[in-house]
DNA sequence: CAGCGCGTTACCGAGGCGTGAAAGCCCTGT
DNA sequence: ACAGGGCTTTCACGCCTCGGTAACGCGCTG
């Protein structure tokens, strides 16, 4: 399951995203990424969890490590920091989808038919 | 019956629906659904006594865990917000009927032929 | 045809969320 | 040690969604 250190490689593929977590780094379309320590983790435990909804606590401990403080609003920012860079690379795409009052959930998809 | 921490989940199959409540999840032929809370819910339970009817009361004591005062529309608002949500994924598909004075029926059945 | 049940839309208050930017922190190279 | 820059964290503003209610009109029922 956990990558054993230099051995086996963790490969996440969710899409068009793929997502080397012991490479720091992660590939949209083929295209290398240039994501921080905080958005990468984020962006892996998100793809470990593709198609699921995570919750704004859970996701902060996944990524902190430590509990969400109440109004700590830092996933929201770093969700759009995602958003922000991905979207820049793969318009046509979204790929973190809200869910008011849950949490949010990983999943490629279209934003419309290619035109 | 109920689940078990993050072990067993429970799963509703009801036709072209898949519903994992814990997860705070709804999909329509794999298409994962925007739900609010309340609208989730009582799919949810609707989902649990597929194909019977549910009369407007024991719909909104399900839901909302309190007595339904005479009067009180909201079963019918969230059965029609229901309904546009399901009808924009499946729009040839009928899931909610309703039984005239008596409450509504969760049975996806198909409205004609696929053309 | 008379009455009531139901579909549908509109509206409002409350709170969650998106967003931009400031401020603080750490890490780097010089 | 110092200066610089990127990363992280926090803050504030405003929009948008949601939940709940009311109101209107159609359709069903008897």
């Amino acid at each position: 399951m956990t990558a054993t250190s230099a051995e086996i490689r963790e490969v996440l593929s969710v899409g068009p995203l793929e997502i080397t977590p012991d490479e720091h780094l992660a590939r949209a379309d083929g295209r290398a990424l240039t994501l921080s320590i905080r958005e990468l983790h984020m962006l892996t435990e998100l793809a470990r969890r593709a198609d699921r909804i995570v919750s704004r606590e859970e996701l902060f401990e996944l990524v902190w490590a430590r509990a969400m403080r109440p109004g700590d609003r830092s996933v929201d920012v770093y969700v759009r920091k995602l958003r922000v860079k991905l979207g820049s690379v793969m318009p046509e795409w979204a790929f973190i989808h809200t869910h008011f009052g849950f949490g949010y959930r990983l999943a490629p998809q279209r934003k419309q038919p290619v035109a």
